[in-house]
DNA sequence: CATGAATGAGCCTTCATTCAT
DNA sequence: CATGAATGAAGGCTCATTCAT
């Protein structure tokens, strides 16, 4: 019924959205011109200008809409007291985001360079920060901040690895959590 | 004693390197014409392409000069028994390898999109992961294999973070390879 | 009298030809785009298509609508005899009509490149040699000549300086029609 | 002899800045595309960025080589007395300068619009006001100031109308300088 | 060693216009 | 009456690269 390419009407510019998070993170967003994106999705440059003020407008648009969770997630430590268990739980809830928005990750993973003058790169790298100020340990030693920070780059690295490395994907991701979560009792523990 | 005393003739090409990897790193490879390099060495693009065959090549060279110490790291590595104090000594090594090769380490964190298809990514990336293979424990749980990726990346990390946060470096570097070795005894150890 | 009460629902035409009139002469005819036009009026792009089959379609309305009494004018003149009395009563009513008509005088004055193939303009071009040809004094020296055509570009001169030059814009206005009928004098006056 | 087309070598800008002020003030400077202006030369539209940073830039070009007469005339003007003797001269002065600078001059007055936003059109606007505060009687009647711009846009008009009105461009040109310098002499004038 | 001149491909963006609803 | 969605053409500009000198 319909099967011969409809015009599909009203999911454009969530269809642009996705070909362009995919074509970005794979072969980086300066490599990736409006032209292949447009091809991907059959439709002209011209088209995409309709839904998108810019290019730059695209990647805006896709933190706004993907960045969500990260961004509530924050706001919820913030409001939280600084006890361990809290951080844990902020590991935990980062973990899930980082599934959600995984794609969008591995984009500014592979992007950095172009993040930063990319205006909304600045606006998420302060989040970054607000999020490790989070988990930190302000007294501690710099082995105890090394390993609080370490335990949310590990999850990252954990993203971008979980392609290369073999076995099971939510196998792994709990594996990866656990270690970042390891990494904050060290920092914070007495014991052990 | 290291004294090869170079001719002192003509060392444009060390300029251009130097500038070129500054300039790929800071505003990444893509966005880094050969129009802007040219003009901060005042010489002409056309000059580039006498001691340069092309955009890429002058990549190539960069991985060339400085990621010799960490070829040579891993093929002494693959030369050892694997032993925990192997393990350890390569940390060690790798840490001061990254001291060294820092810039260009940057450009890579930085443009790992670009870094596929420059063909001397792909050989790079091979290299991380014999790296990888030296340090982990192949009949470790994933959680334990998944700390001793983490300590290489632990690294990584450490070197863009060097800048943001607070402290000094050398004293960051140390408690970055400390909490490495941390990862990396804990992947191994028993009594830990 | 000239209460022909167009009916008030719909004035939409009338707004788009006031505020495209406005941004032609402001911003010259090309580099005024019809989005600019329509977010003005805060309708679509889409609605001008409505009331005009083009964008040039706009243009000519204007003049079809504003350069009527220049064009009544001419046609008095021309049914009149040619003599002194009655070319300086075309230059005083002609002086009246640049002051009605004068943000479109200002539009040609500003886009006289564009006026050449927009049809309308070699009408209009047209129309401006009759009316040189009615001051003109044909058995003339040719610096008579020159006198006369000078009386009618004094006026246009003054229409653009008007902005620039300090003074009472009346009192402007009929120095220089002043200046223009002794212009004309000059040209057909032996005792002058 | 070398009649096929030779790339002539080392005029390329200089050809440039004649195509390019030819076809502005031909079709307006919008309407006139680096495309259009490299296929007159038979090179490539980057070619045209080896000589000129921007499309304006070949404008400002263009001033900066032939508005230069009338430049010095200011100057000129503006270390002599104020007597009409000096002000008839710069009038003759300025003829000769517009004859000389006639297709720039062309090209002003029919991009009017397009000058506002060119920078050096700002540039130029305030050397015409300079040359005007020169020539006017600033004690005068408002008349008589009328009188004195007017002399100039005489002029303006002249080179505009040499074309359409028949006659000897030279004797047209004298009658106009004739015409100008009367009214400037009326301005002045004591008796009549 | 290095430059001056040029190219061909491609990029992001804008525009006037169309048409089904 | 008017909009939402899209198109095709074109525009200005930049880039990596080449080559004769």
């Amino acid at each position: 019924m319909g099967s011969t390419a409809q015009p599909r009407r009203g999911d454009t510019r969530q269809r642009i959205q996705d070909v362009a998070l995919e074509l970005f993170a794979e072969q980086g967003y300066e490599k990736t011109s409006l032209r292949e994106i447009a091809e991907h999705l059959d439709v002209t440059k011209a088209a995409l200008y309709y839904h998108f003020k810019t290019k730059e407008d695209i990647v805006v648009s896709l933190f706004h809409d993907l960045a969500r969770p990260i961004d509530d997630l924050i706001v919820w430590g913030e409001t939280q007291p600084r006890t361990l268990e809290v951080k844990k739980e902020l590991l935990r809830r980062y973990s899930d985001a980082l599934g959600a928005a995984a794609p969008l990750f591995r984009f500014m993973q592979e992007n950095q360079a172009t993040m930063r003058d990319l205006s909304v790169g600045e606006t998420f790298k302060g989040r970054m920060l607000r999020l490790m100020e989070l988990l930190n340990k302000p007294d501690g030693s710099m082995s105890d901040r090394v390993r609080c920070f370490t335990a949310i780059f590990t999850m990252h690295a954990g993203m971008l690895a979980l392609t290369d490395v073999e076995g099971d994907p939510e196998e792994k991701r709990e594996a990866i959590l656990g270690v970042a979560i390891d990494l904050l009792v060290q920092a914070h523990g007495v014991t052990q």
